[in-house]
DNA sequence: CAATAGATCATCT
DNA sequence: GATGATCTATTGC
C-alpha cells in the first residue's frame, strides 16, 4: 500500500523515530523488535524483514568478541548508533548497536522490503529484476539505500539515517533460524525474519 | 534447480 | 598472509 513515491510523505507523517531506549535492551530483543520497523535514509525507505543478533560474551561470530579495536569501538559505545563494516573487498553491512554503553551487542540488518524511493534504489541496483531482489541481503540493501562506511558511528535516533515505527502496527509473526554465512557459532538460533515475506534473503 | 568460482580489500595473526 | 556477518555469473545435472 506504500509502494509508490508519493507515499513517502505519508510514511513520515504517520510514523515516529525510535528513541534510544528502544536500543538499550538485550540484543536479541532489539533484533526481534526491529522486524516490521522502517529504515529511512535520505529519500529511500524499507521495512526491516530480516535481522541477526551478534552478542557479546562468548559469541565468537561477533566482531566484538576480540575486544575493542578501531573497528569494533562503536559496538561497545552507546546504543542507537550505526556500525557499518566492509566485507569481502566489495560490500558494506549495516548493524544497529544495542545494549547499554560499555556492553557489546549489535543487530545486522539482513533484508528490507522497499517502500519508498524505489526508483532510486533500482538505479543503484540495475541488476535487480524484481522488487524482492532490490534489498534482500545485507550487501544489497546498503547499495540500494546508499549506506556506506561514512555512516559508521552515526546516531540513528536523529538525522538522515533513522528507524521509524507505526504505532498501530501489530507485531509480525517471527521465524527463528541459525545465522547465515558464518563458521563460528554457526548453529546458534539468532537469525529472525518475518514469516512468509518475499524479501527475506536466500 | 544446485554447486562453485571470482571479484577484491580491511582487518587481524 | 589468510580470512571473511556477500553477491553474481556460470557451469553442470
Amino acid at each position: 500500500m506504500w509502494h509508490d513515491e508519493a507515499a513517502f510523505g505519508v510514511l513520515l507523517k504517520h510514523s515516529a523515530v525510535l528513541d534510544r531506549s528502544f536500543y538499550c535492551r538485550s540484543t536479541i530483543d532489539v533484533a526481534k523488535s526491529l522486524l516490521g520497523k522502517v529504515l529511512v535514509h535520505g529519500a529511500t525507505a524499507g521495512v526491516i524483514v530480516e535481522t541477526e543478533a551478534y552478542l557479546g560474551g562468548n559469541d565468537l561470530a561477533s566482531h566484538s568478541s576480540r575486544g575493542i579495536t578501531d573497528r569494533t569501538r562503536v559496538i561497545f559505545g552507546p546504543p542507537g548508533h550505526a556500525y557499518v563494516y566492509f566485507i569481502y573487498g566489495m560490500y558494506e553491512c549495516l548493524n544497529l548497536v544495542a545494549e547499554p554503553e560499555g556492553v557489546p551487542g549489535c543487530v545486522l540488518i539482513r533484508a528490507l522490503e522497499p517502500v519508498a524511493g524505489i526508483a532510486i534504489m533500482r538505479e543503484r541496483r540495475p541488476r535487480a529484476k524484481k522488487l524482492e531482489d532490490l534489498a534482500s541481503g545485507p550487501g544489497k540493501l546498503t547499495i540500494a539505500m546508499n549506506i556506506t562506511r561514512r555512516d559508521n558511528g552515526k546516531d540513528v535516533t536523529h538525522g538522515p539515517l533513522t528507524v521509524r515505527s507505526f504505532p498501530k502496527t501489530k507485531q509480525p509473526e517471527i521465524v527463528t533460524t541459525p545465522r547465515i554465512g558464518i563458521r563460528k557459532c554457526a548453529d546458534w538460533p539468532l537469525r529472525f525474519y518475518i514469516a512468509g515475506n518475499r524479501c527475506v534473503s536466500r
